[in-house]
DNA sequence: ATTGCGTCTAATGTATACAATGTGGATGCA
DNA sequence: TGCATCCACATTGTATACATTAGACGCAAT
């Protein structure tokens, strides 16, 4: 009756996918650990019904792992499997990117990208890098990658590669925030953006190889970000999802 | 009480969505319509509860579109769908293969690769090609392709495989049946073979850029198959998956 | 005649009660 | 003292009853 509005508009399901969301990728709920619903229940305030539904969802995403013998544990991850999820990430926005330069973009369809790409600029060229402005580059960037995405005019593919930035360590954006406090975070971003405008181009001028190769180097960016993000193990606290990590796997 | 043990090894939740699929494919529930809960209860004959799962794990399976105000339809694909499936599940087999290729496997885990196509070997080269002989083959190519793809050791990629091959049409062996009624069955069968060949041969030799560009043209062959099957259309019913098709995107 | 509003119905979303199974502990025997 | 077995409890899997919402049909008014 006194709940708030956005706590009506959305299903017990999804309230409950959040929560447990956030309680994992808080660290709340450590890897390897059990879920129990019953304690689920408890802290999410609906009932066993859409809990269950919602554990499901979150197995689906992938931070669940079933346990044989029936319910839920938290899953865990090696720096690998990042590293891992990373180049998969590149690898399907290369072939997004190959299908938009050979299947042909027409000129309207290209400009929001053209737009977004704009837009980045105005953020990369600017001296001063602030947090407020890696926050707001994360949105812009994430729109820059869902556009590219959907230019493949793929269903098929955009839907993996939902499915495959699910994770929040392997989402493009997943550590430009990381980059925040480094450094060379500046020329990191040079470096991104420069990638950004060449993709644009090679889409334009049909260039598919072109465009899957800058894609996927544009990805191992990432990669590259976690790894000076674990060396220099200052500012770990931007970076929650790394709770999930159980052996680091050093090389 | 008196159910075979078959039945009763495996959940409700298993056993409806093993139903339903079946329905799905069999085409008797068509794309598009939209599926009653209550009509899957007397179909399957559980109760709602692990129906609902059922139909939860069917979307993420991808058979299964999420209807915007409740419940689920059948999810429609266009003949651009399909090949684009393909050419997603050997793009990403392809990176499995380069992982296998260029982080190098011991000549004890390459062993089982190599049986295995060494079992295909015999089959393919003799002469006469029964439909019997493409069951088995069905059976022994979808062994080779789940071994591959566990030779990149990499959990992430292996499920994301795992999901772009759950679709019947993506599958690695999705339309080779379909080549046993074709004049170029035999052909097709050297000629897929031998790709299998190489890239055994290229992840021995760790030639990373050669085994994944040979996966991606593998894959492609499925793609001709399709090609071919649509074409003299008589034999449609060894493809029961092509009922999901819409509209075929005529080129 | 068409459009808009209201009601009604049938469907999904949710909660909870019940059943069955796996797990942990304790006890007894070797 | 260690291992195995059994029992009890807790947890998940299932069924069903209830709530809520979306969609369809009909009636009335313009």
């Amino acid at each position: 009756m006194s709940e708030r509005d956005s706590d009506r508009a959305v299903s017990q399901t999804v309230r409950a996918q959040l929560a447990l969301r956030d309680l994992i990728l808080s660290g709340r709920l450590r890897p390897g650990e059990r879920i129990s619903e019953l304690q689920a229940v408890e802290t999410t305030g609906v009932s066993r019904t859409p809990v269950r539904m919602a554990l499901v969802r979150l197995e689906e995403e992938g931070l669940l792992e079933a346990i044989p013998s029936g319910g839920f544990m938290v899953k865990a991850f090696t720096e690998r499997d990042i590293l891992d999820s990373i180049e998969l990430r590149g690898v399907l926005e290369g072939l997004a990117a190959r299908f938009a330069a050979e299947r042909g973009v027409s000129a309207r369809d290209l400009e929001p990208l053209k737009e977004s790409l704009a837009e980045l600029d105005k953020l990369v060229t600017q001296d001063v890098v602030t947090v407020e402005a890696f926050s707001s580059y994360v949105t812009m960037n994430a729109r820059f990658h869902a556009l590219l995405t959907e230019l493949s005019r793929s269903a098929p593919l955009i839907r993996q590669i939902d499915r495959a930035s699910a994770l929040p360590f392997a989402s493009p954006s997943g550590f430009v925030m990381a980059q925040s406090v480094l450094p060379e975070a500046h020329q990191i971003l040079i470096i991104a953006q420069d990638h950004h405008r060449i993709v644009v181009d090679a889409i334009e001028n049909r260039e598919g190889a072109r465009a899957e190769a800058v894609m996927r180097e544009h990805a191992r960016l990432a990669a590259r970000n976690l790894r000076l993000a674990l060396r220099n193990r200052t500012h770990l606290d931007l970076l929650p999802a790394l709770t999930l990590i159980r052996s680091p796997a050093s090389e």
